[in-house]
DNA sequence: CTGTTAGCGCATTCAG
DNA sequence: CTGAATGCGCTAACAG
């Protein structure tokens, strides 16, 4: 392996000026900067950067840690991914596989050491484990549950969504509504906010809210919500509506309602929520609640270079807005 | 920031003795031990990674880099991780946005060294560029690109699964299939040869291969293959069968088909390629090409442990099998 | 404009 | 079974 002295010692220079002129620090003279470049060349130098990062205590790398991989997080990492990469840092991905202990284990002072800021989609963690994190290095959180004040932190609007897919369908006629993949705990969790707002919908339509509507999935995949949505109508529950808490839940219903011959939009509505790729083109294209990956990518890529730029900024903590995609799987038309 | 000696001066012993027990090296003293792990839980230390690798050159990290994070690649780094877990790593992921350059980036020295190890998804090198990689850390390539010798490379059976899915709808009655998402050039790449199986299939059958059912899309989305696939049918081009050559593909021709009141797979059947979770789900249910993920992901991670096992172990090309799922969007039972 | 000194935190080597 | 010395490769700070 060829090292900055081996380059040095070809160029007849200090190591230092090797580094000078590598990382275009203080000014070089022209032609000891074209000698030392020549030696580069020759040698096939490249910098070692983890002596660099040991050095000077710098990564120039930034992790989005998430869940897994696929589908939701996977779109979202592709928006973030470019806006790290502009402000000249890398994006690596880490996963927890929603474990509670593997997403605590990313935010040890050791883990945390690897890079110059963590965006954490948190899953498994409640905020009493949160509390207990020790590294002061830069964190911004993304996701639905209550985090301590300190953590910079970023959510979706996942009430005022689940509302205006639930009242979309409450207008286009639609007044018996299975929330399929929500959940009736009083936590805040992704499946209990859109619950939230499934409910807060039919109240203000003077709709009675029943909780036998509310059908929660486990585990949290399409395959499970087409059993279930199977078995809510083989149990002769009337139904006319379906609020699927995400896009890959609605998939499943999509699955479930045509094994049954139930068509859609006419005999039952569907919405789902993340406005996946595949809800554009499953026929007869599936109503969902956009999330705004762009806005959220911003929104966390912002804070976090802010807190990288400034550690004793206030914690913020956002929520990014939601719009309701219309089509076909919905019988009204706004 | 708590140091190794820091711990030492605390519990009295040298910061070797600290790294013996941290490392469970040598034997340590039951009472020195003791007395190290009070100092360490006292103290909070964590070890700095950052140093370990400087000193010890070894990361206990892998890379895998990936075109983009979604779809394909994110259920197939879901299949990764667990395997490389399992060997006591970390998986990392990182994107290339299937730029060469930034491919060719990632296999510098510099950049390998951060890693034990390298899967690479290479989506734009070809063999030219991947001769002139320097770096001699462990890399194992994944693709159909050709490639040099001397990498370990595994390759799904595309031809033979583009053929067996052509195939199938031949059996089923299809004469006139339409290969859509695949190209005719002769370099070796997914695209071409899936092309290549879609013509097997039709020689086997004795049909002439007609170029015109060659149909390329770009940029490679659902939405385009959505666009190219109602463009022939506009064209009054005749076909009833679609060979897609991956389920994103297959996903916009369901939805072409649905525009323009075509019945699957009573008009036109279909097959993709990928068998992504989606195919199950969509209606009728979409034939498709299982890749078997987990059988690529054993196949990869096993070739790179052997790899940092013994860095001068003869390259090994492995081709992986793939087989046919049918489901409600062909005709043929089987 | 360039060189010298020093040390980031850890683990290998060898001596006790 | 434990400790001292040494250096991985780089860069901050200062000196010339």
């Amino acid at each position: 392996m060829v090292t900055m002295s081996e380059v040095a010692r070809a160029a007849g220079v200090s190591s230092m000026t090797v580094s000078n002129v590598l990382n275009e620090r203080r000014r070089v003279g022209a032609p000891t900067r074209a000698r030392v470049l020549a030696a580069v060349e020759e040698l096939g130098y490249e910098v070692n950067l983890t002596a660099r990062h040991l050095r000077a205590g710098r990564t120039d790398t930034i992790a989005l840690i998430v869940p897994s991989f696929h589908d939701y997080f996977g779109e979202v990492a592709d928006e973030i991914a470019p806006l790290v990469e502009a402000e000249g840092r890398h994006l690596v991905l880490e996963r927890t596989g929603a474990s509670p202990d593997c997403e605590m284990e990313t935010l040890t002072v050791a883990r945390m050491q690897m890079y110059d800021g963590v965006l954490l989609s948190v899953a498994g963690l409640d905020r009493k484990r949160l509390e207990r994190v020790r590294t002061t290095k830069p964190i911004v959180l993304l996701g639905e549950r209550d985090v301590p004040d300190r953590f910079d932190h970023a959510r979706l609007a996942n009430e005022e969504g689940a509302r205006l897919a639930t009242a979309h369908m409450i207008e286009g006629g639609a007044h018996r509504i299975v929330a399929l993949g929500c959940t009736l705990e009083s936590e805040h969790t992704m499946t209990s906010d859109r619950r939230i707002g499934w409910e807060q919908a039919h109240l203000a339509a003077g709709l009675p809210v029943d909780e036998r509507y509310v059908v929660p999935i486990e585990p949290y995949s399409s395959q499970s919500a087409r059993e279930a949505l199977l078995a809510v109508i083989a149990s002769g529950l009337p139904f006319d509506g379906v609020f699927a808490a995400t896009d890959v839940i609605a998939l499943g219903a999509v699955a479930a309602l045509a094994d049954s011959g139930l068509r859609v939009p006419d005999d039952v509505q569907l919405v789902g929520f993340d406005n996946l790729d595949v809800s554009r083109f499953v026929p007869p294209g599936i109503t969902s609640v956009d999330p705004n990956h762009p806005e959220l990518a911003r929104t966390v890529v912002g804070l976090l270079h802010r807190r990288i730029a400034d550690g004793d900024a206030p914690a913020e903590h956002r929520g990014v807005p939601v719009r309701l995609v219309v089509r076909g799987s919905t019988r009204a038309r706004r």
